[in-house]
DNA sequence: ATCATAATTTTACGCGCGTAAATATTTTGT
DNA sequence: ACAAAATATTTACGCGCGTAAAATTATGAT
């Protein structure tokens, strides 16, 4: 690559010997040209420093190659790894990537749509805040652009929604406490922002019957997403009010139970299903620090590498043929057992 | 805001009454136009629905109102928090946040530089990924583009750089371990990905120095930015080959320290300077997480809001004056020591 | 009311590329 | 070697907006 740059696609034409239409379809998809042809172009890019400018490049195509990426809460390690693995397999796809936060607000959300929509994205993945989520906003939103959901549903918005099944997940940690000790009390947000908070509810209480078992719920307060604050605030409250009837928690997500493990060490209960131990806990999701609390956490790993796989299918798919989804398409993936120390 | 949506400025120039040069004028800044012309525009917004194409906006801008961010690594929240600091910042500034993270390698760091590049952002905000930057390239990007350093310095790259005083936290941190027990072993990875860490390794050994004692380094392998695990690993070993001389380990960082803190966990050595605990840990940059460890980590809290803030306010200033600055300009802020139970 | 000044309008051109249609060239199959 | 098919070139126009220059209008202080 030389110094000699090239300003655009015209000098381009002239140094390679390719006219300038069809170095914009070489651009636009490097096979649609002849292989004697790619190679001349080829050449000439190594030997001239050149890239089309993209802004005269997406003014006149319809959709652009961008796709939106859109979680609710970037700095929760959960989903800053899916949208690290979404954002590679994007660009694998040929796209080009934009990820933005909500940052747990409603308004940031809007305001990331209304920023993906002056954009013109080819398709978005968007993971709404849930509860807080305008939902006349984001109807709006789907029906302007090529929108896949995952993490978390709203209604049946989106051309496709991939998830957990959190009744499976939920049913199948229940069943192993119990089999393995005490049923456990189940402790959650009592108005949680996030629609998986209410199902994962639901799914304790119908497994607890199921086992023929009094649900037992601890609900505290808190509606930010300083979850471990207020797993730890909420612990505590919870254990020196004697709120646990059982020695056995499962909390509603990992970051509640990272909260409430530091109440727990605060008021001297040691956790762990082993003799000595006062209390067992166990959390769902997998959080990438749930391996290294203490005692690490027993959890519920969710497959985000093949949410992210199918969602980003799913979305080029839709990009590709041009149209819509006649139905929503809804994909819940099985949750995994993770036993630790915890429980 | 009706449904009477509006294809392009000069149909909005129709209905406004407002000439098409001044409706471009008015989106540039709408200071810039008389108060009645402003109202009259700002009245037909509300009844017509439009924005300004952004490509063709800045087809023809030689500054885009683009700004870049790069982190190193956006799955560590430290940099999520910060990255949501500076974003809101930008915002502030009438500019338009592009978040990239790098992912922990060069590739990616060079790949978003070059992203940045295609869009013509009028500047960066650049956390560099360190020893494993391409210093050639990031020169190369900043001779293009006004760019500031934040976090971590490269040479003298870039127009300013703010960061942390290393000496500074990690000779009070030092200093408070020694006060009030035995003086720290320094727990940390051999070869880091990071010029802070070398800076604090550096600085442990002159600060044991100063008092007199033999410096004492425990030394990892690791080159991934899995620093939990990597500490971890480290401490397990540390642990199992007796390597402590002291009952006080100074972790260089607190993604290190969680992992340590699991390690001695499994060991069943007690944390904490009361009666009764086998060790003393402690960490550096107050992660999000540092509160939540069993026990609570003590740790030196970066001040990353002035390091956002005032990274934010440099590249404002550069853009704004158009100029380059004459010398790099190197500001670090003073850490602040954050006592909690882990030492 | 008068005049200097600031703001706006008019007019006109350019940015870099997408894309359509007609024509020319190359490749492919036989 | 030849016709058919595939691909490339030429020509031409348009996208939506930035922006410069000159002419016009509004403002506001005297």
């Amino acid at each position: 690559m030389s110094e000699s740059k090239i300003r655009n696609m015209e000098e381009l034409a002239s140094v390679s010997g390719i006219s300038r239409p069809t170095l914009s379809k070489y651009f636009n998809d490097p096979e649609s040209v002849r292989a004697s042809t790619r190679k001349k172009v080829e050449a000439a890019l190594e030997t001239y420093d050149y890239q089309p400018n993209i802004y005269a490049m997406n003014q006149n195509r319809r959709l652009t190659k961008n796709i939106g990426i859109v979680v609710p809460y970037l700095a929760d390690p959960f989903f800053a790894e899916i949208a690290r693995v979404i954002e590679n397999l994007v660009i694998q796809g040929g796209f080009r990537p934009i990820l933005l936060s909500s940052h747990g607000g409603t308004g940031q959300e809007i305001e990331n749509l209304d920023s993906l929509r002056s954009i013109r994205p080819a398709g978005v993945l968007l993971a709404p805040l849930g509860r807080n989520s305008d939902v006349a906003a984001i109807e709006r939103f789907c029906a302007d652009v090529p929108t896949v959901l995952f993490d978390n549903s709203i209604g049946d918005l989106g051309e496709a929604f991939f998830g957990l099944d959190n009744p499976q997940s939920i049913k199948m940690m229940v069943n192993y406490l119990f089999e393995t000790g005490e049923p456990p009390t189940f402790f959650e947000m009592r108005t949680p922002t996030n629609p998986n908070a209410y199902k994962r509810r639901n799914a304790y209480i119908e497994s607890m019957e199921a086992l023929d078992l009094e649900p037992k719920l601890i609900q505290i307060e808190g509606d930010t997403w300083d979850f471990e604050e207020i797993g730890y605030q909420g612990g505590l409250e919870a254990i020196r009010t004697r709120q646990l009837t059982t020695d056995t928690v499962l909390c509603s997500n990992d970051r509640l139970a990272i909260g409430f493990l530091a109440a727990a060490y605060e008021c001297g209960l040691r956790v762990g299903s082993g003799t000595g131990c006062a209390l067992r806990v166990a959390g769902h999701d997998d959080h990438p620090y749930a391996r290294f609390t203490c005692p690490p956490l027993t959890t519920v790993a969710q497959d985000y590498s093949a949410i992210a796989t199918r969602s980003v299918e799913a979305i080029l798919k839709l990009i590709e043929s041009g149209e819509r989804a006649e139905q929503r398409d809804t994909t819940l993936f099985e949750g995994t057992l993770i036993k630790r120390a915890s429980a």
